[in-house]
RNA sequence: GGUGAGGUGGCCGAGUGGUCGAAGGCGCACGCCUGGAAAGUGUGUAACGGGAAACCGUUCGAGGGUUCGAAUCCCUCCCUCACCGCCA
């Protein structure tokens, strides 16, 4: 969320830095809702403080002894028009919070303009494209190929997007997974989390997928407001909900394995073919909450831990700075790496690490308690993908095939997969 | 799943209808004391919203309700702890 003072200190201002983000503001609407807010919540206040003031009265004279009746007849009005005018601010402010949860965060001042992905600005390549001296195939052929990546198999047992691996190729997903983990918690400095894969609506909310993206979600057929994670970003960032954390215990720096379950709505027609656009997918995320004059340096860092697996792993990669049109709803700045897919012959997102700032701190009411002023103040919260690993796999498979359809295993891998050179 | 006990400030903990945003303690900050420290001692110390400020309002797990007035009474839910049952 937005500072709300921020938005009615200029709301124009404001306006213009999300239209970059293609959010259209209303500012006469809101400005004249803020009126109606603020006058409604005076007058409130003032019928409470009367209120208040004169029950103490009452109290004070029955301690005394007296007689409260005709003290009492007195407020009897009181009441129903404090009541009234509390509903009436309860629909204002119902109304105002509704448009606030639903503002995106403001782009920093680098994000460059743009509708889409076609307009991210590449930042760094690393890497040439891999190149064979003979016809590529891409994963699902070659997953197929080897008898060990199963999609119709899985689409029996459950429907389309899912994905059956067996025998190596389950080894070596659990191989990245596994790899990855112990990158960053052995030289990145991570601490390793077992997380949740249900949360609650409160956590969507704190992480900005709620009120808005609910059609992303698998929502749980439960009493309780429950949802598949469709990130552990939600349950590893919302750790800091409601907290106020010391000074001293900051940067946090958290990694943690999950699958990820997304819905896809609005995305039937995308990579329908082969795992890259999964319902299920699994993914090493990587969260830090730090505070807000380091969260800057904190996306340097926290990207090029993703990198630092990409590189290991000798996957030819670039990175994006994704435009205005294409960031994310809580995000102010965000990188994409994507790797080379010799299958597909382009670029494709691996990762994706975003700085929030203080956005999704505000929702979750994450704070530090300030060394100097010692006041709390809200967090900034960052995450990335570190990486994704079915997509990671895909890259491995297709970047390191050989003519006869195999694969070879990427030399930092050998020592997960029992030290063999070949999956065949 | 059953039974019982609880959820109060950064932490512990008192408070069962009225000068309670809340005793006391810990912690923390600043001072006194000291050569310096410890101990001792004094003062201060919740968050959020509105406001330039004075000040006003809200908040005692969450949400409803009763009342002129709710931390305190009633209802629903959530969570924690203990014991029993069941289970990986």
């Amino acid at each position: 969320m937005l500072d709300p003072k921020l938005i009615r200190s200029d709301a124009q201002a404001i306006a213009e830095r999300l239209k970059i983000k293609k959010y259209e503001l209303d500012v006469a609407g809101f400005e004249a809702l803020e009126e109606r807010r603020k006058a409604i919540q005076v007058e409130t206040e003032t019928l409470q403080s009367e209120r208040n003031a004169r029950s103490k009265g009452i109290g004070k004279a029955k301690a005394a002894g007296e007689d409260i009746a005709p003290l009492i007849a007195e407020m009897d009005k009181m009441g129903a028009a404090l009541e009234e005018k509390k509903a009436e601010l309860k629909v204002l402010q119902d109304e105002l919070n509704a448009l606030l949860s639903g503002m995106p965060n403001i782009p920093d001042e680098e994000v460059p303009t743009g509708n889409d992905e076609n307009d991210n600005v590449e930042v760094a390549v690393w890497g040439e494209p891999t190149t064979f001296d003979f016809e590529v195939k891409d994963h699902v052929a070659l997953g197929e190929g080897l008898g060990k990546l199963d999609f119709e198999t899985a689409s029996k047992l459950t429907g389309s997007r899912f994905v059956l691996m067996r025998g190596a190729l389950a080894k070596l997903h659990r191989a990245l997974a596994q790899f990855m983990l112990d990158t960053h918690t052995e030289t990145n400095g991570y601490e390793e989390l077992y997380l949740p894969y249900i949360v609650n609506d409160e956590s969507l909310y704190g992480t900005g997928q709620l009120p808005k993206f609910a059609e992303d979600l698998f929502k749980l057929h439960a009493d309780r407001e429950f949802y598949l994670i469709p990130t552990a970003e939600v349950p590893a960032t919302n750790i800091v909900r409601n907290e106020i954390v010391e000074e001293a215990e900051l940067p946090l720096q958290f990694v943690c394995h999950t699958p990820c379950f997304r819905s896809e709505a609005g995305s039937y027609g995308r990579d329908v073919r082969g795992m890259i656009r999964q319902h299920q997918f699994d993914k090493v995320e990587l969260v830090q909450v730090v505070k807000p004059e380091d969260s800057d340096a904190a996306l340097e860092t926290l990207t090029s831990h993703a990198e630092g697996i990409l590189q290991a792993l000798e996957l030819p990669y670039r990175k994006v700075m994704l435009c205005g049109g294409d960031l994310g709803f809580s995000a102010v700045k965000t990188y994409d790496l994507e790797v080379w897919l010799p299958g597909q012959q382009a670029y494709r997102e691996i990762s994706s690490c975003s700085n929030t700032r203080d956005f999704q701190a505000r929702r979750m009411q994450a704070r530090y308690r300030d060394q100097a002023s010692g006041k709390p103040a809200l967090v900034h919260t960052l995450n990335g993908s570190g990486l994704a690993v079915g997509r990671t796999m895909i890259a491995v498979l297709e970047n390191y095939q050989q003519e006869d359809g195999s694969i070879k295993v990427p030399e930092a891998l050998k020592s997960y997969m029992g030290n063999i050179d070949v999956i065949r």
